[in-house]
This record gives C-alpha cells, sequence and structure tokens, in this order.
DNA sequence: CAGTGGTCTAGACCACTGG
DNA sequence: CAGTGGTCTAGACCACTGC
C-alpha cells in the first residue's frame, strides 16, 4: 500500500458511525457520495497503472478493507466503472481491468459492417501501412490533441482490406511522447487491434471516444488507395480517442468505402 | 390492482424466508433473479399502458409492497428500466414514464450536429411535408417493419431546413394499423419531436433504434429537394425503430448534407 | 472446498421536493 | 412537514470458478 493510498484514504469515512460525505476541503460545497469517492481512488490507481489491463483489481472485500467502507459501497462503485467499461466483472473469478486484447468483440470502436453475414464473418482486416514518420502537428492535428503547433506528433497512414477489397484509407495523429518509437512494422506486424498494441507496447489504453462522420468525395490520391473512382461518395469519420482523465490520444481520419459496408449505430 | 396482476406475481417470493427465484414453469431451466423478474413486471405494465409517458409510477415502497420484496430490489429492477431509458428518476418527486416530450435533449435519437455552436442554436427545424399516404408495403419495407409484402403502411417524405437551409430529406414507413389515420397536417403542425406525436396522437412509444450509414450521391429529384447537385455526397442514415418488444414501428430512410452539419457519435 | 462476484433483505439516515 | 428517491451498512445466502 504505497503513502499515497493512505493520503487519498483520509477523507472517507473510517468507522460504520460517522460519515464524512462531503470532500474534506471546506472550498467544495459540492456532495459527492462516498462510493463515488472510491470510484474516483479506483480510478486513481487505474490510470496510475497500479493494475495492468488484463489483470484483476482486489476483491471487494479487499477494497473494502482497504478504503474502510462496506462491500456494497465498493460494490456500486466497481458497477459504474464497468458500466464504464472500464472494468469487468466475472463472476467466481473477480474483477478485471478492460483491455482490447482478448475482448469478446474484436474491433470495440470499429462500427463499420459488411452488408452480408455477421461481424467478423470476414475474418481479420488485412493492414498495409503507407507510412509511419515523425512529425510537426499542423494546428488543427494540435488542437484535437491538446498540444501546441509545431509540437512533435507521430503520424501513420494505412489502408485496411476485408477479403481483398481496400475499403478503409485512414491517417492516425498519436502525441510524440507517448508514442516515441512507433515503427510501421509494429503498426503491420501487431496480431489483434491496433490498440490492443498501443496498450501492450506504449501503456496507453484507449477508453472512449468521438466520431464526427460526413459524406464526401475523395481526391485522386486517396481514389486510387481505395480503388474507387474520384466520383464515388465515401464515410469521411474523424474520430478522437480518449484515455483516462479525458486526455486525447489519438486523432483518426478515415475514409470508409460503403458499397458493401455500412457504418452501424445503436440509439438508446 | 387489475386481475392479470395477480396473476403475474404469482411466481413471485411471497415472504422473506422462502425465495422462488426460478421462474414457476418447470420447462424454464433459466435462472432469472428477482429484480429481473420485477423488471420485467414492471416492463409489462409499461407496455400495456398502465401509467402514461409523463405520469410517475408508484413509489418504491408501494412498488415492493405490491411485489412482496424489498425495497432494495425494486430500486435494482427500476435501475435498469432507467439505464434503458424507459424511465426517469427525480429525486424527491418519484419515477415517470420516459417520454420523447419535454426532455432535457429535445432530439434524443437525431445525430446531425452543426459543426459551430451548441446542440440547438439554430433553433428547432423548420418542417416540409411533401406527402403522406396509405400505401402497399414494397417488400423491403415489410421486411423492415415485420409485415407481409403488400400490407398497408403509412408513407410520408419531408424535408427538414436549418435557418432556412433544407439539409434533411426523409422518407418514413409506419405500419398502416396502430397508424391509421396520420395526416400531413398532423406532422407539420405538431409542436416538438415527431415521436412526441406518435406517443400522444397514437399510442406509440419508441424506444430504441439502429441506423445504418452509408455515402451516396442524390438522384435529381432529391438533390432539388436539398438544393444541391446531384454530385453533392450526402449521408444516407437508414434507421429503424423499436417499441416495447423490440418490434419495429418505424423505418426511416433519410439523407443528410453534411456540408455544415455533422453525424456525431460518441463510442464507449 | 474456499474465494469470488451476485442477489436479497432490513433498517438507518441523507438530500431533495412540494405543500 | 411528509413523501420521494439516494446512500450506506451488516449480514445472509446463492451461483460460479478453480483447486
Amino acid at each position: 500500500m504505497p503513502p499515497s493510498d493512505t493520503t487519498a484514504t483520509e477523507n472517507l469515512a473510517d468507522n460504520g458511525t460517522d460519515k464524512a460525505l462531503s470532500a474534506g476541503a471546506a472550498s467544495t460545497p459540492a456532495f459527492s457520495p462516498l462510493y463515488q469517492q472510491i470510484k474516483d481512488l479506483i480510478l486513481r490507481s487505474l490510470q496510475a497503472g497500479e493494475w495492468k489491463p488484463g489483470e484483476a483489481i482486489p476483491s471487494e472485500m479487499e477494497l473494502a478493507a482497504r478504503f474502510r467502507v462496506s462491500q456494497g459501497t465498493v460494490r456500486k462503485a466497481i458497477d459504474e466503472l464497468a458500466a464504464d467499461n472500464l472494468v469487468v466483472r466475472r463472476q467466481g473469478k473477480g474483477t478485471f481491468v478492460a483491455t482490447h486484447s482478448e475482448q469478446h468483440v474484436q474491433y470495440r470502436f470499429l462500427r463499420l459492417m459488411p452488408d452480408t453475414g455477421d461481424l467478423d464473418s470476414e475474418g481479420p482486416a488485412q493492414r498495409t501501412i503507407l507510412e509511419c514518420r515523425r512529425v510537426r502537428a499542423p494546428a488543427d492535428v494540435a488542437r484535437a490533441l491538446a498540444l501546441r503547433p509545431g509540437d512533435a506528433v507521430m503520424q501513420a497512414r494505412r489502408v485496411l482490406s476485408f477479403s481483398g477489397v481496400p475499403t478503409i484509407l485512414e491517417d492516425l495523429w498519436l502525441p510524440g511522447l507517448p508514442f516515441k518509437g512507433l515503427t510501421a512494422t509494429q503498426l503491420a506486424q501487431y496480431q489483434g487491434p491496433t490498440y490492443a498494441m498501443f496498450e501492450v507496447d506504449f501503456g496507453v489504453r484507449m477508453v472512449r471516444a468521438v466520431e464526427n462522420i460526413r459524406a464526401v468525395l475523395p481526391d485522386p490520391a486517396q481514389a486510387q488507395l481505395l480503388q474507387v473512382t474520384p466520383a464515388t461518395p465515401l464515410l469521411s469519420v474523424e474520430r478522437v480517442a480518449f484515455t483516462y482523465n479525458d486526455a486525447p490520444m489519438e486523432l483518426r481520419r478515415g475514409l470508409y468505402r460503403t458499397d458493401s459496408h455500412h457504418y452501424r449505430n445503436d440509439l438508446n
């Protein structure tokens, strides 16, 4: 138990009778339930890498003991973390840090589906890396990644093909510091989702993302790479992916062919 | 309390000691926790219209008494209904049947956002109804709506404009029986979301939807209605909306201009 | 079998709403 | 003030996993 943990728990109730529900500092009038504080503490540990993706976090009883709260309170905290896909519960086994590897759906963020057939009846996508280099961030990229214009970023371009048909042309932009040393070989060779490779090789876990979608026409170069005519309408999908803390960690600009695939979205 | 309610509760635990967690019939080996059974019962009441959209459902204590379970079990059932957006909890007031009227976000299912500015800084969309008539369902429409080809359906076509700019061209297909009597006037005059009108005038509440998105070029007629050239790429958004029971109740084919708007999607 | 998460209960108290 | 949902606890038991 690191000393930072002790500091962090000081604001919590230290027995079952007198509760300290409000945050310790008098400057924060905001009420925060205990389970939320517990959730934040666990979140901080996840962020700090106390448990790696795929590993089990301590059992509910252990966490309850550590934070001096009841199991039910820890349970509610973990319930929310599970709802946020940060953690996965497995009855009889434990609670595990979510990972983009070994996920029941192989591509958690890819919403492109073949028009006929199931999820990945096409098998895995073939990746062709066209480019991977270190460059200075253009203004728009810098803004999206919360960097200063001119900061170093890794930029990669690749084509994903399904059943031999080039279907997705993507440009990836990654902040230079955490992704220092990224190579085309890495992008090409890694088996499994690219985000899984980011976890393993760079310790960066993507937690959520936002996509902005438009219909566009490709320029001649893009058309050639996707083997379509410049008059073929394509889906432009601009994605910003975030780690913990809502820190943007990737800007991805994709062009999707939708002649035999479609972008699927479930609205609740 | 209708007599059907008594029948429905017979399978539940009738005191705190001996639980009857599994479904009553021996033919169902599936284990179902009590709170799930409660959830299903409440769901059935919602479906049956025991409480109308916007109305309060009974308090947790009342429901606990009615079903002979603890408040905590009812709470967990309602929590899931709230997570599914079927019900809205308001502390100090009660739990209310969700409705497309008076919703904090006015267009729950419309993901098109202006490139600049906030949600509805543009004000409400102007609706132009081009068509509204009773027709026989083509094969593809019938399939989407779980009808037989040739069954009667209502078909409507409209243009939505933002700040005077025609932006969305939509074709709506609705099953003829529940939507008998739908008129263009109704579609044009109703203040608020169309789905709110469906609740009020037809008792049909849309609960979830699925959208399939592609990039397409408009045919000449479509281009003219949206005031774009036939070479302008557009988003094709095909939506199927469902009521309770996952019964499809609407097929909507939309063409979205994305020159000053974009389709936004949050990935978790 | 012990250990994990999952369900259920009963009771206490808190925060918010409205009369 | 009474009534609502929201939090927290303590303890019991169930279902699942793996040794």
